[in-house]
DNA sequence: TAAAAATACTCCATAGGTATTTTAT
DNA sequence: ATAAAATACCTATGGAGTATTTTTA
């Protein structure tokens, strides 16, 4: 029998159709396929037990439940915010910064342990925590539960009450093996793709997937692959039979092998994101440290002898 | 990141814990395990970013965010009730008639076939529905979600607005096999088991759960092995190296192998529960026939020519 | 020392992905 | 023919389980 009603999830994807009268759009705008939004407004009707849209295969209208739900659902989504918003006060009643980052950069950016040292010589008397998420994940409100600063991509639509500080511009770029005749160039049109393998880690999935889309409107044909860590193919990258896709030059491999891709959008740039009216005092000081740090050294630092790791908040 | 936030779940358990102020306790009331209950209340504080409880290994106690939490956590449980309500409205302008049962009851229960050949006679102009759930999923409001009627064990506390019909007495059965010597035994005394292997199907956990714990109690050590159906171990069965254990005679197997087990206590008796207010006028019927049904043959008819088996909700 | 929460791990069900099919315009 | 939703199938992750360890009163 169905589980647990309505939660948040569902009632995003009921909003966003609701909104679109479109599956395939609303998919785009939530950042899910168009199977996985129909599985969760299916699995909505089947738990309320009413059809919420009549829908053919080519058109989509609200059905007299749907405009009821519509007013719980909104509810819904308002006591969540109001929740948030009682919850925020207790969260800076504590001695605690969180940040959110993506994990590649925890991972890969040589950055990371600068800015943590930083950040914790900064605030000798906080908790330093640090969430970590994959590119994939653009979905949830990164900025409610308590996270005081999160970086990374800028969303397409921004949203009030939060202050948007630039980190750096994405790129796509191609990784290019030692031995590869690409190494030491400009850049790489699309077409030099053509049947090329290109790997990407699992938590850069929604980077590969935006890449893949502009390639296929370029009319290129590659074969992505997703492998848990770079590692994994290690041995294939070396032997040529496939490149590194990233977007950020960063520490997984010498600055050198990064090559970009020309195309006619770049990924949207990196961001520091925080609430225009933060419960944690410690905000402005935090985002002037990290700004700084930006500043000062771009996304990629020479290796130093920072070893303040911050706990990962699990 | 923590993906979405505070759903039913964390919020049921929430709300239990702080009532009894005792992980067990209130894991026990929730039928699910004190570590998976430690588990959702840690995923909820993570995603608040809060504490909620203040704990010891002995001792639990209220936070301060705790109570403002709380306020907003019954916000969210009325929310829930009073969207079954809206959504209830539109829920009998359908033609449809649900029913909820047992997975166990459509698999084994003789008189499945036949009492949905009687409700799909007696509401031609009606859809027929069946959503079935494993007996371990006592957690969940049955009623909720357009489910008419609900055949199920009776839970601890009844609730306010649904009538409950008894259907019939449920029992510790031992299934023995067809050479042992405990066949045509009146009843089994449970410090016989002592050292046997009892098999159960995995949609049966709950029950077989009860029964280990009066085992225990009764200082009775036997092994438990799940096992997907039945099937699975008929060869070790039939070779006498374990029993299965059933809540009522089904058809699973020939009715003279099931012998009680002497137990001070007996499982819950199955109940017919509907609401007392329903949207769907059908209802009244509905109970009637189903009464009827089972009153005329008990849990387990003989086989007949009852085709009309209704499509399952997925 | 006993009772209760936390941890380690295993495993299944859910939810999201890709590829494909169906259907209405 | 085309565009959009549904379906099939695969995989990864969340959440529940058992067994065990830690902690504190």
């Amino acid at each position: 029998m169905g589980d647990f009603r309505m939660n948040e999830r569902q009632i995003t994807c009921f909003l966003a159709v609701r909104k679109h009268l479109n599956f395939s759009a609303a998919a785009v705008e939530l950042f899910i396929t168009q199977p996985a939004l129909t599985y969760q407004i299916r699995s909505l009707e089947n738990e309320l037990g009413v059809k919420l849209f009549d829908r053919t295969t080519t058109s989509v209208s609200l059905t007299e439940a749907c405009l009821a739900f519509a007013v719980q659902a909104n509810k819904f989504h308002q006591l969540l915010l109001e929740t948030d918003g009682v919850m925020r006060d207790y969260v800076s009643a504590r001695n605690r910064i969180v940040l959110g980052c993506p994990r590649m950069m925890m991972v890969h950016d040589k950055i990371y342990p600068l800015l943590m040292s930083r950040v914790i010589e900064a605030f000798p008397q906080y908790d330093v925590d640090v969430r970590t998420y994959k590119s994939s994940m653009k979905f949830p409100n990164s900025l409610s539960g308590g996270i005081d600063c999160v970086i990374g991509a800028e969303p397409a639509k921004r949203e009030e009450g939060v202050a948007y500080y630039p980190l750096f511009e994405s790129c796509y770029y191609l990784v290019v093996w030692p031995q590869s005749t690409l190494l030491g160039r400009k850049s790489i049109a699309p077409a030099e793709l053509y049947g090329q393998t290109l790997y990407y880690e699992r938590d850069e999935r929604f980077f590969a997937r935006m890449l893949r889309r502009m390639l296929e409107q370029n009319g290129v044909t590659v074969s992505f692959k997703e492998v848990a860590t770079y590692d994994t193919i290690f041995p294939n990258f070396l032997a040529g039979k496939g490149f590194f896709i990233s977007p950020v030059i960063n520490g997984a491999f010498p600055p050198e092998l990064y090559v970009p891709i020309e195309t006619d959008e770049l990924p949207p740039p990196t961001v520091l994101m925080c609430l225009k009216d933060p419960p944690n005092p410690c905000v402005p000081a935090l985002t002037q440290i990290i700004l700084q740090t930006y500043r000062e050294n771009g996304p990629n630092v020479p290796e130093g002898p920072h070893a303040g790791i911050a706990r990962a908040v699990i």
